[in-house]
DNA sequence: CGGCCTTTTGAGGCTACTCAAAGCCGGTGG
DNA sequence: CCACCGGCTTTGAGTAGCCTCAAAAGGCCG
C-alpha cells in the first residue's frame, strides 16, 4: 500500500515553480530540509491516513491527488474534501492524538514526511512558514464551507454540477492538466460522488444523466467534462473565489 | 448594531480563567495588549461581519454567542458554524479581501479587536501565538467536518439530535450554563435550525414534534433540553471528540 | 389593540431513496 | 482464447422522506 520513495532534496521540490504554487525562497527551502523525514509513495487507493489512529507525520502533497473523508459505525461515508498538490496533509496529526478522517489516494501519489514531533520548531523559527501554514488552513475552511452550503441548500443536480466545476478550478489553480480547459481525467468513481454530495448512488447516476442530456456537463468515468464552463458556474450558482498564489510548506 | 465600548486591559481580560479556556502566560499578555485596537459590543442579532465585504479587523469573541453563514444571490442561507467565547473570529479577513461568510451575535456579544495589517507582526514575534492560531484553525476544521457528515449522511431527526448535542458539548466546554446538564438556554429560532441542517422549516417543526414526542430531546423556544445526553448521543451516532484545553488569543 | 415574527398544522406533490437486477468492462486464470 | 469474476454503471419499479403552498395560532412589543 504504502512504501518509501528515494527521497528528493528540498532544493529540488517538485513544487517548485508548479503552477499555482508561490515558490519557497532559498533559505526556507533549507531551512524545511532539516525537518525532511524522506518521502511516501501511496498507489491508487492506498490509504494515506486512517481515522481513529494516530499518524506519525505530517505530509506535503507533491503529487497526486487524494481524498478525505469521514466514516461512521454503520459505514455511511462522508468525503469532506479533495486535495492537490500543494496540499498540507494531517494538520490534524499535530494537536489530536486520533485522526478524525481519512485520506485515500485517488492518483498515485508521493508525499513529503515531517516529523509530528518537531511540529512547534518547525513553525517558530521562521514565522513565514506559521503563516502560511494559517493561510492554508483559511483557504481550506473557506472550501469547507462552500462544500457545505452545496449539502445543505443544492439539490442533485446542482450538487453535481458544483462538485465538477470546483474540481476543475482546483485542477486549474495547481497545475492537473486540463486538457482544452474542458476536460479533467480525475478517476472519481460515482459512489464517490455520492458520498460527497450525500447522494444516494442511483439518484447520482440519474442526475448525471440528466445533466448530460442538458449538455451541462459530461461526468464520464475516469473524465470530468465542461464543455461551457460559465452555464455550469451559472446553473450551479457557483461562486468564484480569488485565486492568488498558493503557499505550500 | 454595532458600538464601541470601554476597553478592558489584557491583563483583566474575561477570557482569563475562563472554563475550558487555556489562560495566557502574563508575556504573552502583555505582548498581545500592543495589538488590541479597543473593544465591539453588539446586540442581539447584530452583524459582526459582512459577506463580500473586507474587515479591518480580526476578533477574539470576548462574550457572547455568535452564529456564522453563507447566503446565496437567491437568498438561501446556510449557518455553518456557531462561535463561542475564546473563539477567533475572521481568521479568513487576514488573507482574502472578501469575506466569505457573515457573522451575526445570537447573544449580545463583546469582541475584541486585532488589527488587519498588523497579523503578521503578531504572529511571528511569538511563535506560541502562532502555533495557538493554527491549533485553532485545526479544530474549527474538525469541527465544519463533523458538521458536513450531518449534513451529507444523517436524515432530520438524526441531524436535529445531532445539533443538539453538540451544542450543549461547546456550550459545556467554554463556559456557558447549563443548567442541571440538560437545559441549555439558546435564542435559537426553528428558522435557524433548518438553515444550519439543511432543512425545510415546516420539516424542522414537525421532526422537533417527533423528538419531543420520544422524550429524546425538548427544543422549545428558547431552550434546548436533553433529558437523556446518552440516548441522544447514541440515536444521534455523535462522535465525542477530547476535550482538551483551548487556547485563545 | 394591531403588527410582526415565530411556531404550528394540514394537504398534496416531488425529489431522492430503497430494493432489485441486468449490463459493462478490465483483469485473471484455466 | 475464452470463461469467469469483481467492481462499476445503468435501468426499472415502488415508496418514503422531505418539500411547497397555505393558513391559523401564539407570543412579544409599541
Amino acid at each position: 500500500m504504502e512504501r518509501q520513495s528515494a527521497t528528493v532534496a528540498c532544493a529540488q521540490c517538485p513544487l517548485s515553480g508548479r503552477k499555482g504554487l508561490r515558490p519557497l525562497t532559498p533559505n526556507l527551502l533549507d531551512f524545511v530540509q532539516k525537518f525532511k523525514e524522506g518521502e511516501v509513495q501511496v498507489e491508487r487507493g492506498g490509504l494515506v491516513l486512517e481515522q481513529e489512529k494516530r499518524s506519525v507525520h505530517l505530509h506535503t502533497l507533491l503529487e497526486g491527488v487524494l481524498v478525505r473523508f469521514l466514516t461512521l459505525d454503520d459505514g455511511r461515508r462522508q468525503i469532506v474534501n479533495f486535495m492537490f498538490p500543494g496540499d498540507f496533509v494531517g494538520l490534524q496529526g499535530a494537536f489530536d492524538d486520533k485522526l478524525n478522517h481519512s485520506v485515500q489516494a485517488l492518483l498515485p501519489a508521493r508525499l513529503c514526511n515531517f516529523g509530528r514531533r518537531r511540529f512547534y520548531e518547525l513553525i517558530s523559527e521562521h514565522p513565514q512558514l506559521a503563516y502560511d501554514l494559517i493561510w492554508l488552513a483559511a483557504c481550506e475552511e473557506t472550501e469547507l464551507e462552500d462544500h457545505m452550503v452545496a449539502l445543505g441548500q443544492r439539490n442533485a443536480r446542482e450538487k453535481v454540477a458544483y462538485m465538477a466545476v470546483w474540481l476543475h478550478d482546483r485542477a486549474l489553480a495547481s497545475g492537473i492538466p486540463v486538457l482544452h480547459d474542458q476536460h479533467l481525467d480525475l478517476p472519481i468513481t460515482q459512489a464517490q460522488i455520492a458520498d460527497m454530495l450525500g447522494l444516494s448512488l442511483v439518484h447520482t447516476n440519474r442526475t448525471l444523466k440528466a445533466l448530460a442530456r442538458d449538455s451541462l456537463l459530461f461526468w464520464t468515468p475516469g473524465r470530468i467534462s465542461l464543455p461551457d464552463r460559465q452555464r455550469a458556474v451559472d446553473f450551479a450558482q457557483y461562486e468564484e473565489r480569488s485565486q492568488q498564489l498558493r503557499p505550500f510548506i
